[in-house]
DNA sequence: GTCTATAACTTGATAGAC
DNA sequence: GTCTATCAAGTTATAGAC
């Protein structure tokens, strides 16, 4: 069949979101997605580039609509600052939805990229240098939307901030402290306005406002 | 040697803080802690039962802490709620302060527990549920600390909060848009003080006050 | 308690027939 | 393009001498 291909790279997704990179083997891909031992090697040429092709599958398409996001919002403000909403929003939302729904990725995917962004290094830099040049743009129109915030301040927070968009992402705990809810159930819809709503307060959030107190 | 039990942990400890648990073989940490093959399957009787022995070592201590002073600081707070600030310090602060003090382990054992965290299966179950009565007790506070947020949205911020505190600890990227800061040469108080004021921005942020807007 | 030796298995990758 | 067969290396874990 000619979908032999499509059926590693959904396979592989599936389980290297599972169980991450080091902790899926070739092996565990070629059963699962029963395609032929040597059919991996032959499409990819490596593990390393089988984890790039399913990293970039879904992750170029949205970083091209973040980008097309920026800009339409900076182009609203006019010679304006962007409004800080909008800009995270402009971050967060097309990677949020196409993670949602693609009919057959969806969950997988997003749990795939928590895992990634949250590691940082699984990703050979050469995958990473894909994205630099749109993480600096939004750097810009960050530091334009936040005039007040001193860079190296602003580094923590974005630092902040990716984390907790990486948890988003992930919507799993094991920890059922609070009896409910997880992200295969929940309105992906409103779970983004509440991470723009968290990112956003949080970012503004003037440090020196926390009162000193005693150890 | 009688340190030779020590020098399997701390070695384990920056390995698996550098690699991931998968990506660290038992050989690579015999090899660097330069002791002799048989001597992890001696103290530790598996590759699991170390790690579990290597996050333990430090989060027990951590977590024994973090129960002080949340009752500390409910003591103190009479019959009131808790302030929601004193809270999230008494989560974030014991375990962040001896990620960075410990002569040895310091920075190591940080990037370790980011990567822990943000995994989050990394650990069996097992080793998990020590953490549960503790996050129980903080659940319960924070509901206290923030009476007017339903249960599924604070469900959601403790999520985005955790995925911050890991990033926190973790203080590395790769992405290097804004040019400087990273934790090796920040000063941890002040990190720490940054990211009260996120999370507790963050979790105070309400929804509804996202305004509507156009796809 | 420390060591060497090795068992028992899994890994990523390739060669070459069809 | 698909297959089987297999390699060389690396893996966790154990047995048993000292």
């Amino acid at each position: 069949m000619t979908d032999t291909r499509e059926r590693i790279l959904d396979t592989a997704e599936r389980l290297f979101a599972a169980h991450g990179y080091s902790g899926t083997s070739l092996r565990a891909i070629i059963t699962e997605a029963e395609v032929n031992q040597a059919a991996v090697h032959y499409y990819f040429r490596s593990k390393e580039a089988l984890l790039e092709a399913v990293f970039l599958r879904r992750t170029e398409p949205a970083n091209q609509e973040r980008m097309e996001m920026l800009e339409r919002c900076e182009r609203a403000a006019g010679g304006n600052a962007p409004e800080l909403e909008d800009v995270i929003e402009a971050f967060v939302v097309p990677a949020f939805r196409a993670a949602c729904d693609p009919g057959k990725g969806g969950l997988v995917f997003r749990e795939l990229m928590g895992r990634l962004y949250a590691e940082g290094d699984m990703l050979p830099r050469i995958v990473a240098s894909k994205f630099v040049p749109m993480l600096a743009r939004f750097a810009v129109a960050l530091t334009r939307a936040l005039p007040d915030v001193p860079q190296d301040e602003l580094f923590w927070k974005v630092h902040f901030a990716m984390g907790a968009t990486a948890q988003a992402f992930r919507g799993k705990t094991d920890w059922q402290v609070f009896d409910r809810a997880r992200l295969d159930n929940a309105d992906s819809e409103l779970i983004l306005r509440r991470l723009v709503a968290f990112l956003s307060a949080g970012m503004r959030a003037p440090v020196t406002a926390v009162r000193e107190r005693e150890k």
